[in-house]
DNA sequence: ATACTTCTTTTGAATCACTAAAAAGAACGT
DNA sequence: ACGTTCTTTTTAGTGATTCAAAAGAAGTAT
């Protein structure tokens, strides 16, 4: 059942093991993960692993691309499974709740600084900032 | 001579005293530093300071609205003078060097994400990433 | 001016998230 | 199955930041 796992994992150059497959399947069912809760997750299935394992193994899945870093600001850095489109967040004030945000409508011009100092520039980040629907509710 | 700092420092409501005024005098000739590095030009006009005041100005400053605070992933806090305008940051993913950019061409369209799941935005915060020039020379 | 209250800084300690390194253990190719 | 290589475990350690209590200034009222 984990096969495809197992081959991704594969594909990446990496080693199928347990704890990388555990990772992958605590990022597939929540979103915008930090590593303390990808631990506490892969702890029940696998109670022997640490939290720098958990560190370890999320650095790994990452710089093979299985698995995106984000790092808002605020929060400690966040894990998710999905990748290769170029999807941004939406972060809320109050509570820290993040969400995606499919695209930017214009997409192009949001890639294309005016002035860029002299640098070259590879990928754009978008950031929104607000508050998420339960934060509102609160706020009535 | 500095007067207007104090006044900015007034207006703000906090009290104008040498640290701070130290701390903004800093940020104005220097842009995007990080805590430790405020902390050592300060260090030369004010030696009885210490890394937990500069912090501690810097997030009193922060919270007045006179500096302002960015994190981009990967490198510690950074604080900038330059307030008020929306503009976003270029990082070299090399070096770290970071640069303004003054406005996103196409301005509005990036303040519009398309579907943002109940959230109510409020600010889009831009994070382009690339080489600055000095990386772009070395990289030939 | 003086005393009083409040705001700031200092000082020292503690936390959080993450990284480093060495030793033990598991995968994979042969 | 064997041995090499990759992973995980374990134990420490780091950097950046925060917390809290005590000492010190600034403003305020008398």
């Amino acid at each position: 059942m984990d096969t495809d796992l197992d081959s991704a994992l594969r594909d990446a150059g990496l080693r199928a093991t347990a704890g990388r497959v555990a990772v992958l399947e605590a990022l597939e069912s929540m979103a915008h993960t930090d590593a303390e809760r990808v631990y506490r997750a892969v702890s029940e299935v696998l109670p022997t692993t640490s939290i720098q394992s958990v560190h370890n193994i999320l650095a790994d899945l990452t710089t093979a691309g299985l698995i995106r870093r984000i790092e808002p600001a605020g929060s400690a850095a966040l894990y998710e499974r999905r990748i290769g489109d170029n999807h941004h967040h939406v972060v809320c004030t109050s509570c820290g709740a993040i969400g995606d945000v499919d695209c930017v409508v214009g997409e192009a011009p949001c890639l294309t600084p005016s002035n860029t100092g002299g640098f070259t520039v590879q990928t754009a980040e978008v950031t929104f900032w607000g508050l998420c629907p339960r934060c509102q509710d609160a706020a009535l």
